[in-house]
DNA sequence: GATCTGCATTGACGCTCATCAAGCAAGCTC
DNA sequence: GAGCTTGCTTGATGAGCGTCAATGCAGATC
């Protein structure tokens, strides 16, 4: 299981105040590469659950980087439909589709209080001229996102309830891991309604389906605690789906 | 409706000898640049119906541009699941997931034959140093794919058979009209079976979709070929997912 | 023209998951 | 602690779409 959805190179959060190169940009920097870097990424800012960070239709100025807590993306339609497109976690980015039109395609939530780094993009775009790395690095970020969508697509298009929750546990115990964390022991940090919005499902599936796996003795559920007791029986559910244990 | 699937600004595709930067790069760049453009982009490539472009894990080395014809791309799951992920007509861009992991991510099979150019990454990430517009315009092509993925992912977790297959046949009229085809009377490229993939659904749903449409007066369906009587009504089935009708 | 093959249509049936509804637990406020 | 709110679980029911199967149509091949 590759991790498709953590796009971050050096990952260390280990730190309380790292600064954002070592959360979300490639190493092989030079020291002068480096200042100017720190030039340009401006203080972080905090959002308490519940904030949004930015919303669709806003215009778009710059990338966010988280550094703490969680996030969900959602496009919603005009009846109020909802489509959560991704959770996100420390390292990774957001508002990668507001560059095409200078205006957020998403919003983007705090699920419990986080912070993030901003980056303005249009420096870091004049930036990346004079550091070919870093263009490589944010072309490499916008293609992983676009890798991570059609795994989702793949997901949403081809499987089952039990297959979709399976690799949904299955991504999160995996990036939670490549982070330092327990990988078969972690706290949801969305509620059922949210994770049914990411799957395709209704929350009662959701929640359902969280009970046959508890039944079967391959989880372990108390509200949003999770264990995972068996994950090579998850693994077996999505086996085939290589493409798809990576939506995040 | 906006035309989030042909990320492509200046568009003619009048000509028979137009060179790449007219199909799908901006204008805007003078006479030095336009040769520097030149040099880069190579000699356009044939492709019968049913060969591959590339296939997923290939090593990634171009992007490529249709200049005639039509391209399906897909991810396939190891147990033989395959999910449609795009179609891709003149003017627009395929291979960008395959920057990430310099491995291509997916498969692109020509659906008839057809004709495309190669873009040498590298070489027009180097050249995009040298020309911030084309950098820039880079970027918002990426921002632009990350964007449809994220519609279309609101079409497979949220939205009817029927919904999808109206957003489905709305987005192809609209991007075909944007080429200076006529909008309500078209040939599918595709199979039931390849927009089924794409839509979430089974060929046989698209079918029996398809027939109702026709019993109700909406569309008029001989076999590919595709006329839309009361594309209002089609509108009107997706209004409200305003997101979702640029599905391609 | 006869046959073959691939694709599409249509019907019958059944499974999955959405829907509706009731009840429960935990965390608030007062 | 009573009462409220919010989120989760669980059951009953049914709609929507998948599955299986039969048939039909069109183009390719000979």
């Amino acid at each position: 299981m590759n991790d498709l959805s953590s796009p971050l190179h050096s990952l260390k959060v280990t730190c309380s105040n790292c600064s954002l190169r070592e959360l979300c940009l490639p190493v092989g920097l030079n020291r002068d590469e480096m200042a100017q870097l720190d030039a340009v990424i401006r203080q972080s800012r905090r959002f308490k659950r519940g904030e949004y960070l930015f919303r669709s239709g806003e215009g778009f100025r710059s990338l966010y980087a988280v550094r703490t807590g969680y996030f969900k993306t959602c496009v919603s339609s005009q009846d109020g439909r909802e489509q959560v497109t991704g959770f996100h976690m420390s390292g990774e980015l957001m508002g990668l589709d507001g560059i095409s039109s200078n205006t957020h395609g998403c919003d983007a939530i705090a699920l419990e209080d986080s912070e993030v780094c901003e980056l303005p993009f249009s420096r870091m775009e004049s930036l990346g001229r004079d550091i070919p790395s870093l263009q490589h690095h944010f072309f490499r970020l916008m293609s992983r996102e676009i890798v991570r969508d059609q795994s989702v697509m793949l997901l949403l298009g081809n499987m089952k309830a039990e297959e979709r929750l399976a690799a949904f546990l299955l991504n999160l115990s995996q990036r939670l891991a490549s982070r330092g964390f327990a990988a078969n022991d972690f706290i949801l940090r969305m509620s059922r309604e949210e994770i049914g919005s990411f799957l395709g499902l209704k929350l009662e599936t959701v929640s359902r389906t969280l009970s046959k796996f508890q039944q079967q003795g391959w989880i372990r559920v108390d509200h949003k605690h999770i264990q995972l007791v068996r994950p090579e029986e998850l693994k077996a559910l999505v086996a085939g789906c290589s493409q798809a244990n990576s939506a995040g």
